[in-house]
DNA sequence: TTGTAGGCGTTATCAG
DNA sequence: CTGATAACGCCTACAA
């Protein structure tokens, strides 16, 4: 198998007999190009099956057709739909997506998020949270003038820089569905009270009840940290003691699953004696038993959004980026694990 | 805030000075170099925070200190693994990883790839199974000239071109601890036939047991695909016979998964009429009630070797990376799904 | 041990 | 509408 050398843009111009500088045009899509001279490129083109090189261009344009992704994730389930939701607007485009997992807590998260940045020289960056509530990041983008949209639970940037998912609004949403089950005795886990989004969903939760009347009992909030094992833990406190709610939602599926874990343990049946919801719809659950009721965020949708903000940021289209819609409403997926109050 | 222009290795030569060759010489460690001019470059690059730009060194050196990572992944458990395994090598040697999701199955796959890597001048390539297992594809990426690794279940390439996590020595291991529970009616729920990972986890299964004694009836042993909603199906076929086995090994955690759905509808228990155990030990596993028996695999281990290897063979050290390990052992991790036979 | 000069493949300036 | 020509930042024969 010979190795050929890759075409240049010299090939091509050489070839249709035009200057390099006329293919650039053509490549690029300038407009002041005749019609004749183009097509001639074009088919030169096809024919030596010639594509741009991306370092040339970017030595020279000072731009790298490189977007990057910085998330946290410990629970790793969004990242195989996000990657492909990013993928799938900007592949087509010409942009390749480049990696970085990080820690959340950790003390030069800033400073290397910035290392990674400029070293590969991103065209734009996308974070996920709880990575993207972070300030002092998004002032870090900001000052490296670069492209940047963040994911959250809450509009805590510009819309061009943001597309959040209404977890508040889902939460409500879940609050009704628990008050028309008829469940006044009702628990709420918390997630880590860092996180943006566990403040959405409590509150939202908090409010979907009031309308109804109903008022979360202090101590029956009971604070999580979106780990299973936590969720086994507060699933304990809260169905051990003395008077038990008829129903608990959860910061996230994790901790549910941890519920249902513990009320089998103490015999309690879900849904029939306990209901209990979650957060996030991941692979979990669908498939425990009972399966839970939980909530699902749009999670490709938002990568879609983000991806398509950002490229128009890159290329200028600044008024185009903030009129991409910069808000997407979770849904609600009702399984088993909730039932009529009996 | 200013943005400064990066300083580039012009300014360090100057300033330093000395030519650009020198500085470029210490910058790519070479040892032809006195110790004083050294150092006094060393400290001009440390005030200027000068970092080499990786456009330019590519286009010149052609090379982009860029990893790929090709997977398909429906499960997309591994990923974020994979992922900082990759990351945690190659990132302090100047790497970066560009993610390539795509599909097993289609048809223009491998140009697809191709593209990718040639756009994108990788400098190597990690391909996850089961597209590792891909002929075409290991071709292509051979003629491409280019360093890559592949994760699979068997050695279908030379040491310097793979890791392998041994599925079938794991299963083997299982079927010996199911026999010394003291099954004996077992039965096997296969992952896609076109899948390596498959053959050798059913092939390692019946060799475990032979060790024993046991043959796998063949009535027992279903065609599944590693899919939630087929391991039911399978497992209703297994179920509901005249006549029931008293262990089901699944070729995954989902199906088994499937298999505890199944079993908790026709009140069958688990682990006490019928032991359940599956493959990959994913966040199911140890979620579901019953927990499952299952096989974990070092993941993050097969990463970092995978990544070391390439990273010798781009650095031209082929000696190195055939050296690596090339073989990781999974290994059975137990839960409350599995039990002895009364 | 160090420096000179040319090239890598594009984009962009500025004339024509 | 088109074409020389100079960047872009770094590497590398080839010299000295």
């Amino acid at each position: 198998m010979i190795k050929m050398k890759q075409a240049t843009i010299n090939d091509v111009a050489r070839i249709a007999g035009v200057s390099k500088r006329t293919v650039s045009r053509v490549l690029n899509g300038s407009l002041s190009v005749g019609e004749n001279t183009r097509t001639k490129i074009q088919n030169v083109i096809n024919d030596l099956k010639y594509s741009p090189n991306t370092q040339a261009r970017g030595l020279a344009s000072s731009r790298s057709y490189l977007l990057g992704l910085i998330y946290d994730n410990p629970d790793a389930l969004y990242l195989d739909d996000v990657q492909r939701g990013v993928l799938e607007v900007c592949s087509n485009l010409g942009y390749e997506l480049v990696v970085h997992p990080c820690r959340y807590k950790s003390e030069t998260l800033v400073q290397d998020c910035l290392r990674f940045i400029s070293r590969s020289k991103l065209d734009g960056i996308i974070v996920l949270p709880p990575v993207s509530e972070l300030e002092d990041l998004a002032q870090a983008l900001r000052d490296s003038g670069r492209a940047y949209v963040r994911l959250s639970s809450v509009a805590l940037d510009d819309a061009k820089h943001i597309v959040v998912s209404d977890d508040r609004a889902a939460s409500a949403e879940m609050a009704r569905y628990f008050a028309q089950l008829g469940h006044e005795h009702i628990a709420f886990i918390t997630g880590p009270q860092a996180y943006k989004s566990s403040i959405e969903r409590m509150e939202g939760f908090k409010l979907g009840l009031s309308a109804y009347g109903i008022k979360l009992r202090s101590d029956w909030i009971v604070e999580g940290n979106n780990s299973y094992e936590k969720g086994i833990e507060c699933a304990r406190q809260l169905l051990l003691a003395s008077e038990r709610p008829t129903a608990i939602y959860a910061n996230n599926d994790q901790m549910a699953a941890g519920v249902l874990k513990v009320a089998h343990e103490l015999g309690i049946q879900v849904p029939q004696q306990l209901s209990v919801a979650g957060f996030d719809d991941n692979m979990l659950a669908s498939r425990v038993i009972p399966s839970l009721t939980t909530i699902r965020r749009p999670v490709r949708q938002m990568a879609l959004l983000a991806t398509t903000k950002m490229i128009m940021s890159i290329e200028n289209n600044d008024k185009g980026a903030e009129n991409v819609a910069a808000k997407v409403a979770p849904t609600l997926v009702v399984r088993e694990s909730t039932a009529k109050l009996t």
